[in-house]
DNA sequence: AGCACGCCGACT
DNA sequence: GTCGGCGTGCTC
């Protein structure tokens, strides 16, 4: 008798055995079909993982699968294994991991097919002229249609805001026209301008890259501007000319539309770049050419690890050490980590690259499991930028901004560039207080304040996202003096607008850039290298260059210094450098400037005076010597409840109770349970028990028993809890 | 996760 | 008398 194995969508960690739909052909059935099945009073989609003649359930009581919906397994068989590994590397579901692998649309039992969809686009002479100007939905749906002459499908123009309703209308004044896509197959160009000129160091890199047969991990660091994308291109360049295929990651896109110009500038292949704003059709359909070989090139974010390639050349992770490539709930499965080892599958070069490597990474590279390659130089011969830590301890601050600063910006607005502030906080100020009795706004579903923001006003709390109205008084004494504590962008924006009322000053944060296309604005505006004080978030140091930009200031350098998470002053370190690193480009020296109450911190000093490399490696030691990542693995059992303590206690009875039942694998070691170091976040009171060990495979097998044991556990059903391997950090 | 069953409070 | 709150149990 043949039984099916399915693989679930569903938080139970285990497979569930089906007789085959009635009638079926067994002789055509591969392991990764979807197959449709009833499941408690529902019917899901599952995925066969094995067909086999024995089953531990009861075979009377199987039931009987409903229908198969595919003929040949959407994931190729050496992904299909990579995410059935990853499920139980990272301790996860096995249905909803090779769920999460696939698109959306198939995950809803869509066809495995192109759609043979009908694309609209301008007519040859249409233009806007034609149209009335009152007629405001055509002229903005024909804008869209001559921004895609590729064309585009109604479901993309409804995506983009645009009204589909007017499209006959379009039609019938021969302004718009439909047809079928044509899937142009490889033409034999592949590039579309002609490579740079490589500097010695490059060259070398590139050779070193290109002379690898098969697998082989390249750690790629190269400082800001040192040409490391040329190297990607050219190193792609090769695997295309062989006819094979690149896929890229890149960290949360959106901020790297320049990456997939550039993409697009040099090479005449398709290429295909998975955003967050495709629809599910777009995306299956994407998904689809990457696995035919039609598209060449494929540049995506975390998810885009499981894209299927029919011919895989080589794997590009870029900003290896940026942590949205570990996701943070769920799945909670490192994209830059997974790479690695598909690349292996695979048998194709995979390289990391970044200015500033994560730990484990250069672990791996002193250790020689990576090749380590370094670009030192910067393209153009242009001087490292200078560093000065600015101290504040003594001085008075207006509006966060030292005397010393302001009259630095003052000086290099009146040379004629511009200068970039980076200031990791959004709204107006951090808290707000009574300046009568010291009451501070908090948030009552997290313990942290409510960040006043000035436009719209109101209070908001970045954490949960709750949203309320500023106080006129305050509600413990009465009094009405409340001040703003702290500096935001949006204060900085405004001392800075009365500081240099003849600079225009631009905000660049989430808040100022949630309009569509406002980045592009932005960019436009400072593009014209007229000078400008910019000042913003993270969201400046990703993805865009600044040449103009001479002078950065690092509004306070300090935080994350002191962080309860042990990867705090690496995450500092990379930010600090990953913003210097916009300063000074080609012609221009740059110069930057930290504010600081630690200029004497020794950590500080290091990265500032011999840079990364000496900081990583000073790091690097202390890790060992606390025995902390890379030195061991770790992985943290969270928990959360809406009762304050239960999380903890639970987690300590847990503890308790594994010491007293369970065998420990030889070098198991716990940790905790203690409060996160933000207990109480949206209304949930949070704990964490951190398990470490120095062999990763005792560590496993911890976990697994652990697992088990959870599931069957009637108390664990009362709070949430969840696993998190190689976790990024303890928050 | 869904989904149903089940047993207690405020509504037409 | 019912609608519906979310505790508990189950899914091959």
């Amino acid at each position: 008798m043949s039984i099916f194995r399915l693989a679930i969508p569903s938080p139970l960690r285990r497979l569930f055995d089906y007789l085959p739909p009635e009638g079926t052909d067994l002789s055509n059935i591969k392991p990764g079909i979807r197959v449709t099945a009833p499941f408690g009073r529902r019917d899901v989609i599952g995925i066969l993982v094995e067909v086999t003649d024995q089953s531990e359930f009861a075979h009377n009581k199987l039931k009987r699968a409903k229908s198969i919906l595919d003929t040949e397994p959407p994931l190729p068989q050496h992904l299909f294994k990579l995410a059935r590994w990853a499920a139980s590397y990272y301790q996860h579901p096995e249905g909803d991991a090779l769920q999460q692998a696939i698109p959306t649309l198939l995950r809803k039992g869509a066809p495995c097919e192109h759609q043979h969809e009908i694309l609209w686009r301008a007519a040859p002479d249409a233009s806007i002229a034609q149209l009335k100007s009152n007629a405001s939905r055509q002229i903005e749906l024909l804008n869209l249609l001559l921004e895609h002459p590729q064309g585009i499908s109604t479901d993309a123009i409804r995506a983009e805001g645009g009204h589909t309703s007017a499209l006959s209308t379009l039609e019938e004044k021969e302004l718009a026209e439909s047809f079928h896509r044509e899937h142009k197959q490889n033409n034999q160009q592949i590039l579309h301008e002609a490579p740079l000129a490589l500097n010695a160091e490059q060259q070398s890199c590139l050779h070193e890259i290109n002379s690898r047969k098969g697998f082989a991990c390249i750690l790629l660091e190269g400082v800001t501007g040192s040409g490391k994308t040329e190297v990607y291109l050219q190193a792609i360049e090769k695997a295309l000319k062989e006819g094979k295929q690149a896929l890229v990651l890149v960290p949360e896109i959106g901020l790297t539309p320049q990456t997939v110009s550039r993409f697009k500038q040099r090479f005449s292949v398709p290429i295909v770049a998975l955003h967050s704003n495709l629809t599910d059709r777009q995306r299956l359909d994407a998904w689809l050419q990457a696995r035919e070989g039609i598209a060449r090139i494929i540049i995506g974010t975390r998810s885009a690890i499981f894209t299927p390639l029919q011919t895989p050349g080589i794997i590009i992770i870029d900003e290896e050490h940026d942590p949205s490539f570990k996701q943070q709930d769920g799945f909670r499965y490192s994209a830059r980590d997974l790479a690695v080892l598909r690349a292996r599958h695979e048998n194709t070069p995979i390289i990391l690259g970044s200015a500033t490597p994560s730990l484990e990474s250069l672990h791996n590279a002193v250790e020689g499991k990576y090749h380590w390659l370094k670009l030192t130089q910067r393209a153009g011969n242009s001087s490292p930028p200078e560093f000065k830590l600015l101290d504040i301890r003594q001085e008075n601050l207006n509006d966060g901004l030292s005397e010393q600063l302001i009259s630095a910006i003052r000086s290099h607005l009146e040379g004629g560039t511009q200068v970039l502030l980076f200031l990791n906080r959004r709204g107006f100020s951090p808290t707000l207080t009574c300046h009568d009795c010291g009451w501070i706004a908090d948030c009552n579903r997290c313990d942290a304040h409510m960040t006043l923001h000035q436009s719209p006003p109101h209070l908001h709390c970045h954490h949960c996202d709750k949203q309320s109205g500023i106080p006129q008084r305050c509600p413990e004494c009465n009094s009405d003096q409340l001040q703003p504590v702290g500096v935001g962008t949006e204060r900085s924006e405004q001392a800075l607008q009365k500081l240099f009322p003849d600079f225009p000053v631009i905000r660049v944060d989430r808040d100022s850039t949630q309009r569509k296309h406002s980045m592009q604005e932005i960019m436009q505006q400072v593009n014209t290298g007229n000078p400008c004080i910019l000042v913003g978030t993270q969201m400046l140091a990703k993805g865009h260059h600044f040449p103009k930009v001479t002078l950065v200031a690092i509004i306070n350098a300090d935080s994350g210094l002191f962080s309860a998470d042990f990867r705090g002053m690496e995450r500092t370190a990379q930010l600090i450098l990953q913003v210097a690193g916009r300063a000074g480009r080609a012609d221009h020296p740059g110069k930057v400037m930290m504010q600081t109450y630690h200029s004497d911190h020794p950590t500080l000093q290091t990265l500032v005076n011999h840079g990364y490399s000496a900081f990583a490696q000073e790091e690097l030691h202390n890790r060992k010597i606390a025995q902390l990542p890379p030195f061991t693995h770790y992985a943290l059992l969270r928990a959360e409840t809406s009762i304050k303590g239960r999380a903890e206690s639970f987690l300590g009875a847990l503890r308790q109770q594994l010491e007293d039942d369970m065998l420990l694998p030889h070098g198991v070691h716990w940790i905790g349970p203690f409060p996160s170091p933000m207990e109480k976040r949206a209304g949930m009171h949070r704990a964490q028990l951190m398990i470490y060990a120095q062999d990763r495979r005792s560590l496993h097998q911890l976990l697994a028993n652990l697992c088990w044991y959870l599931e069957q556990n009637k108390e664990a059903r009362k709070v949430r809890w969840s696993i998190d391997v190689d976790p990024a950090d303890t928050f």
